[in-house]
DNA sequence: AATCCGGGGCC
DNA sequence: GGCCCAGGATT
């Protein structure tokens, strides 16, 4: 196999069968003990793929154990209530991978009698499975010679064979594409693919690259040319707008705590937290809060949470209210416009309950430091 | 092609 | 405070 020649590869790497021998004896030495790597099960590599979907391994560790130990089957995860998947997943974000992970858990037991399929372009048909992940269940699970992309291999690529593209656009990482396509090895296609992976998270790391220790260093021609650290080029990427959010933490006279959940859609969707709106100053949300939870709010006293927290008190029921302010990146619209949180309904929901509820780590946060329960 | 979606670790 | 992370869906 070789590149073509657009893809600028040097002449030391014009053979792959030393580059696939170098990478993959280090790989055999230095790869990481990771959970999913004690497997061939295509189910939990499926999981730990979209696990890993923009989140770092070391977060996700946890969450796998938990996860495969609550769903241990694809049919298990398929039967599951869709509440009890989100619970579980609560506090890794991106939401919306949980819901497309049970949906695609129900595509396979209903499409293929509950095991994955091999072919990437059928696994490509599952919800939440894109090129990335396709490929990677196809190589990883099942042997078949199927290429990935991810941060790690546009970084490695880039630099071996110094490619200044932009790596943002389409046609940069289309290139990437074609040479690691082009590089897998007919044998072990899975293992390649993460040892391309682990050198990227191990060692051609972002910032300072260890080239001294890469077993690819004599053949990389960004570190030839001394560019390394300068690849993969990025574009700036447009600055995110910022405000506050500011959350009501109502208790009633037994102590249950009022909850909403947002809708299915957009932001956080689906999850449960207390009720919550994007403000210039916690003043400007009272009526906003009062309005949508029926409650009364009145000001009392400040004390200091994350930010700082105002704590009201309630004219109807004698209950504690507490105000949360932070500032939270949000993300940017095009009429630099809040956010508008809708919920789909309201509910007390007792303090011993709460961890049955699907939400955000910063609601679990919020409620932590609220003098409640 | 551009934008949205979380949360955390690191510099 | 900005960047990055085992990406994919949506428009």
């Amino acid at each position: 196999m070789r590149v073509r020649k657009s893809a600028a590869a040097p002449a030391s790497v014009r053979d792959f069968a030393s580059v696939h021998a170098s990478l993959l004896d280090w790989y055999d030495e230095h790869r990481r003990d990771l959970p999913w790597r004690q497997t061939s099960d295509a189910y939990a590599i499926w999981l730990s793929e979209v696990m890993c979907q923009q989140t770092r391994i070391e977060t996700v560790i946890p969450y796998y154990l938990r996860f495969l130990s609550e769903f241990p089957t694809v049919m298990s995860l398929a039967e599951a209530p869709l509440d009890r998947v989100l619970t579980m997943w609560s506090g890794l974000g991106y939401y919306r991978r949980a819901r497309m992970l049970h949906g695609a858990a129900q595509q396979v037991v209903a499409d293929h009698g509950g095991r994955f399929p091999e072919a990437p372009g059928e696994l490509r048909k599952l919800s939440g499975v894109g090129q990335y992940t396709a490929g990677a269940i196809a190589s990883i699970a099942y042997g078949v010679r199927a290429s990935v992309v991810d941060g790690n291999v546009v970084r490695v690529l880039s630099r071996l064979f110094a490619i200044g593209q932009d790596m943002r656009g389409g046609a940069g990482l289309q290139q990437i594409w074609a040479i690691a396509d082009s590089m897998v090895p007919t044998e072990r296609p899975g293992d390649w693919n993460q040892a391309l992976m682990e050198l990227g998270a191990t060692v051609c790391t972002p910032q300072s690259p260890q080239c001294g220790i890469c077993p690819l260093q004599s053949v990389c021609e960004g570190r030839r040319r001394g560019i390394e650290r300068d690849l993969p080029r990025l574009a700036p990427k447009a600055k995110p707008k910022r405000w506050r959010r500011v959350a009501l933490v109502a208790t009633d006279e037994r102590g249950a705590v009022l909850l909403a959940r947002r809708v299915r859609d957009g932001l956080f969707g689906g999850l449960w937290e207390p009720p919550s709106v994007d403000a210039d100053g916690p003043e400007e949300g009272m009526p906003r809060l009062g309005a949508m939870t029926g409650l009364t709010l009145k000001k009392g006293r400040c004390a200091h949470v994350g930010s700082f927290v105002h704590i009201l008190s309630h004219r109807r029921i004698e209950a504690d209210v507490c105000l949360v302010k932070d500032v939270k990146r949000s993300a940017t619209t095009q009429n630099g416009a809040k956010n508008s949180t809708e919920y789909d309904r309201f509910e007390w929901v007792d303090t011993a309950m709460l961890s049955e509820r699907p939400m955000t780590k910063f609601a679990r946060k919020v409620l932590n430091a609220a003098p409640i329960g």
